[in-house]
DNA sequence: GACCAGGCACATC
DNA sequence: GATGTGCATGGT
């Protein structure tokens, strides 16, 4: 018999957190190293973050809002040169700030006492937070249940014929928000599992066989 | 040296 | 609405 969507998605989380446990994420000590986290990870290596988020922590930046928020563009891209796009980001960075400043008076606790479809519209009106960062924010800096979407959820869920490969960002999400429940331990969790199995397992085809999931989708190709 | 990484905005058709 | 492109570093 076949299994429904909501079944299989249960069934992936929990041979995942079998395999894993706990990921204790996001890796980031405070609200505000986790927002500048998730801005600085777009389409980049968490490695090449984390050595930003040093080099803005040596300079003082994360102590308070109001640093990065005062500090010049050029300097800010200096410092988080490493991470790349570093031009782009910096203006991103600045963007998040000018919203904290005159929406929340530059108030990360005062922002996190907003309704969240009030903080989602906020945040997705910043230049520079699309749909997976601004949920990203939503999950792990604010612990919101916001299911986070990412590349590799597309491409492994697709694999697995649970939705299409350029399937929309909101088709993917509410795929998990109607199937899971609203949980912001699992929804974090799953998708730092996801994560965690992306980049381990999805990279190169010759570990494909190894896959922790291939038994449970016959006919996916899960990691090729 | 090529390819990829926890996106996003913008231009063009 | 769909597709292409620029943004950039550092690891494999």
């Amino acid at each position: 018999m076949k299994r429904s969507p909501r079944g299989r998605l249960f069934k992936i989380y929990k041979k995942l957190f079998a395999l894993y446990g706990p990921q204790g994420w996001w890796p980031g000590r405070s609200r505000l190293e986790i927002i500048v986290g998730a801005i600085l990870t777009q389409n980049t290596a968490w490695t090449n973050v984390e050595k930003a988020i040093k080099s803005l922590k040596e300079a003082g930046a994360l102590t308070s809002p109001a640093c990065i928020n005062s500090m010049r563009r050029d300097k800010l891209a200096r410092l988080i040169r490493p991470a790349g796009y570093y031009n782009v980001k910096a203006s991103r960075l600045k963007n998040f700030f000018d919203l904290l400043h005159k929406s929340y008076k530059g108030n990360i606790a005062g922002m996190g006492k907003a309704p969240t479809e009030e903080l989602r519209r906020d945040l997705i009106q910043v230049n520079g937070i699309g749909p997976e960062t601004c949920d990203s924010i939503l999950l792990y800096a604010f612990n919101r249940p916001v299911f986070v979407v990412d590349a590799y959820t597309k491409r492994i869920f697709s694999r697995h014929k649970l939705c299409g490969r350029d399937a929309e960002y909101g088709i993917v999400q509410n795929l998990f928000m109607r199937n899971l429940p609203h949980s912001v331990r699992i929804y974090n969790e799953y998708h730092a599992l996801i994560v965690r199995l992306a980049k381990e397992f999805c990279r190169t085809k010759p570990r494909c066989a190894a896959c922790p999931l291939r038994s449970l989708s016959r006919a996916a190709i899960v990691c090729a």
